[in-house]
DNA sequence: CTAAATATTCTATATTGTAGAAAAAATGGA
DNA sequence: TCCATTTTTTCTACAATATAGAATATTTAG
């Protein structure tokens, strides 16, 4: 795609803004705060491998923690190439969502 | 998906925003302009088809114009399906940027 | 009737989305 | 030590969407 999918995007912010370790559940938590909406195990991680393959995260083993048990976690961090694509799809938003003040749907 | 897919987006946007006739080819030219990138014939109305199909938009055939020729252009209307669609996507973009002032990344 | 213009329709392939089962790795207790 | 449990990732398969551009249709002027 010319851009960053919709939920290539997600990912990139979740892992740009979170404030917890952001590693693949976790990145999967913030997504689903965010949306409200259910998202599948497959639907963050096969992206996630994705993104990593076009250079816009890299990704490290952490340690292992001392809580009760679990394959350690792979933490995920933006590149500069990830976020030099969040910035070209923020340019579009602003570009087509200015002079649109409030959206207000009746719901039916 | 979940939501509207990011040409999906733009396309309805296109429809709901431009100022001239939306039919296909006006459509795609405000995307290219709103992008600056090429869009190709298929990128545009292959999305079209399918957003009409799931009710986000409807169609109907312009008369015939006194210009030079050519077959009638069909012309798009968003419903109000597809505005709430817009809506729901704006509602993650304010939640999702907000208190992301601006990004600035220097070009490698 | 034909050439030229304009627009849409169609088709095929590549890429991405999505779900969830399977596997891996770590811990604590018998 | 071994096994049940927990946490996390990896893998796989299929569905849906993206994208390009050739083919077709329709209209007008001459």
């Amino acid at each position: 795609m010319k851009y960053l999918s919709r939920p290539e995007e997600l990912i990139l912010l979740a892992i740009w803004k979170m404030s917890d370790e952001p590693y693949g559940l976790n990145i999967r938590k913030y997504v689903m705060d965010i949306t409200q909406k259910y998202w599948s195990i497959g639907a963050i991680y096969v992206p996630l491998d994705r993104l990593e393959n076009k250079g816009f995260v890299t990704s490290s083993r952490a340690d292992p923690t001392p809580e009760r048990g679990g394959k350690s976690k792979r933490l995920y961090q933006l590149t500069k190439d990830g976020l030099e694509q969040l910035e070209e799809i923020r340019k579009i938003y602003q570009a087509v969502w200015k002079d649109i003040p409030q959206i207000s749907v009746k719901k039916s």
